[in-house]
DNA sequence: TGTACATCAGTGAACGCGCGTTCACTGATGTAC
DNA sequence: TGTACATCAGTGAACGCGCGTTCACTGATGTAC
């Protein structure tokens, strides 16, 4: 019980209580003193870990990138079928894992799509979101399910849209019902029709 | 000179230096008593005309719809023509002003569309922005310049798109060189080939 | 035209706060002999 | 196995700050008679 004057891991403490932090009061309102005193420790002690108050957040950033990286991983997982119909279902899931994260997770989704986010270089440009949705577009783009000709510009297209719908969401400027028009929509455009219909 | 002690404008004045401020430094390092402080004024002054901060930051936030809604006019003024070319540059051009106001005014970007901005119950549904969006999809619909049965999602897909890219340009995601092939592959996902090339 | 008075946009002091960061320090740990 | 010592993750006090907001007030303005 009796507390040990070394933490231990107060760098992992000190990261898990600001994530949660941000998660349930959003980057604004984040404080170093709050975190450090959430977890019985100076106000200080965060300097033996973190350069700074932004260097703290800018992890924080990062994990709410690995998060969003791991929800489209699963996304993929749960649709590994090699048909052209399993191809869409992919590309469409990754899309909703998107938009599910920055609903279920407004405040991390605009810390790690913000400022101090953005700041950040990328950990691994071979992987992460952006390099998922690449290879479905390239998947796609074999199996020649989307329009001819457009592949070129797409990965920046469906990434600006998707985002860009996200923001709204997250903003409450689009209501959630409006998510599966969006996605029909995104479909129907880029897409060869698949149905004939 | 003498400086009167009734101001006679003073929420005018202070709005002015709010939108001046934000410009400057963001929404984040902009306070009411820095703001008080550069019209010589006292701190508490603001009170008499804006119920609270976030009441001024509020006007600001619309202050800057209406310069997007005006920049976006003023690129429909230039392209005012009849000719389905006509229509084609106007849709194009309404989203080259949305993302130059977001280039050039991204603090203001921020605000207008972060979470105090988007509080504000818009002013007037039938005109700004999305209206104008509305109405120039509605023109390239009628001269069927568009796919075929594409319509519908359509507004809701340009705009989130169109929004999407002028977030990862605001933060650095994406750079100014994208622009031009971001608005042809929209225009090649949407528009009818019109070279036939 | 002159006077009494209501109005209300300003003042300035204060409340009470939390913030990021620095600094000299201390005490627990682990290693070298 | 026991001792000396370097390391460094913590402490706690302080610096210096700006913040939003409240409050009783005051003095300029304009109106009514």
């Amino acid at each position: 019980m009796g507390r040990a004057y070394h933490h231990g891991s107060l760098d992992e403490a000190m990261l898990e209580q600001a994530i949660a932090a941000v998660r349930e009061l959003g980057t604004d309102h984040v404080s170093l003193r709050s975190i450090a005193q959430a977890l019985n420790v100076s106000p200080s002690s965060a300097y033996n870990h973190f350069n700074d108050k932004e260097a703290l957040l800018g992890e924080v950033a990062q994990f709410g990138l690995s998060v969003l990286d791991e929800r489209m991983a699963n996304a993929l997982a749960r649709h590994a079928g090699g048909s052209d119909v399993d191809a869409r279902e992919r590309f469409a899931q990754l899309g909703l894992a998107y938009i599910g994260f920055a609903i279920d997770e407004p405040n991390l989704f605009r810390l790690t799509f913000g400022p101090i986010g953005a700041k950040r270089p990328q950990t691994n440009p071979s992987s992460g979101p952006y390099a998922k949705l690449n290879a479905a577009l390239d998947d796609l783009d074999m199996r020649r399910l989307i329009r001819p000709g457009t592949r070129g510009g797409l990965d920046t297209m469906v990434w600006a849209a998707t985002h860009g719908f996200a923001c709204l969401l997250v903003e409450g400027a689009v209501p959630p019902e409006a998510i599966s028009d969006f996605m029909d929509s995104l479909a129907q455009l880029m897409l060869m029709s698949d149905t004939g219909e």
